[in-house]
DNA sequence: TTGCCAGGCTAACGGCGTTAGCCTAAGGTG
DNA sequence: CACCTTAGGCTAACGCCGTTAGCCTGGCAA
């Protein structure tokens, strides 16, 4: 990837963080880098290029903050670190986990790289595995989404599902 | 609600199942009707306000489905039904679960209408409650965005969710 | 010196949600 | 019966979006 179009890939990532997903915008993201939206396409063939690279990052991001997480194989400091990334990021978490991925256009390997803190916790159990995953991921949308009542205790239901799972 | 508001949500709601949510199109939606899209915007303000019909629809739907899970109390049964009315209408379970909850627009009480059977199956438990609901939501949103790796045994990941909840 | 080409540019297309403003037919009222 | 209101269509258009076609220019290589 040329120098370029890792400055694409920056600016293009400060939109997202900045105004969700819906900012990230080929006109806004041209102005930004002082350029007219079509030449853009000199250095990637359309947006959602631009955008599996931002996920690659995340990802990549992602999985150093779970490679990160004290004491490793601690379910509980493992859901912990997943949900701080989320919340320290919530627009690239969005953009990262909403819809299906564009499995090809992403670094090989950074999929696997991310899912493998959970699944050495949980003993190599893939059916564990997943079902944390879910979890954890559906704990973290619902609360960016704002669809847990106001005021509900959300570490109080993390640590309900993660005990839960750890019990097993 | 007028007649014709019901025909124009009825037809939105053809379009998303068909086509999924991006197919929503106020030029398509007329189209169905054989008008113009401006003539839309004397039955409702805007497409969010159409679209939040169909999401009310589709939440009374899920609660209906989840009401008649057998047999009450058991956990397994209404995930099963969780999973199978999500897996019968993707579209619009993606409509209705995408994002923040137009709550203004949608018919007081669905919300905890849907959310009761699971409530009463956990015994009150808010935590629970909402721990085993992000551990649904995830497994159903991850399967539809088909981001479980091909061939994974969702089943046995199912099973050990709810399993773990139940246990408690 | 000449030619190539990376990397800019403008103009434009079709699709989107939405607005302004017009028209017509039905229905209630004097 | 004549009149006015209004519900519910319509066309034209605006500003946004992603994207394409085609042009130009400066620097580098042969």
């Amino acid at each position: 990837m040329s120098e370029r179009a890792g400055q694409i890939v920056r600016a293009a990532r400060e939109l997202i963080e900045q105004g969700g997903p819906d900012a990230l915008t080929m006109r806004a993201l041209a102005d930004r880098l002082g350029i007219r939206a079509p030449s853009l396409y000199k250095h990637f063939p359309d947006k959602a290029a631009v955008e599996a690279q931002v996920i690659g990052v995340a990802m990549a991001e992602l999985a150093e903050a779970l490679e990160a997480a004290e004491p490793i194989g601690d379910l509980l400091a493992l859901g912990a670190a997943y949900r701080r990334y989320a919340l320290a990021c919530p627009h690239l978490y969005r953009l990262m986990s909403n819809g299906p991925l564009p499995r090809d256009l992403l670094p090989p390997g950074v999929e696997d790289r991310a899912a493998l803190p959970l699944v050495r916790t949980v003993g190599f159990d893939e059916a564990a595995a997943r079902a944390v995953w879910a979890f954890a991921h559906g704990m973290v949308i619902l609360e960016l989404d704002g669809r847990f009542p106001p005021g509900a205790d959300l570490s109080a239901a993390w640590e309900a599902g993660l005990r839960a799972f750890a019990q097993r």
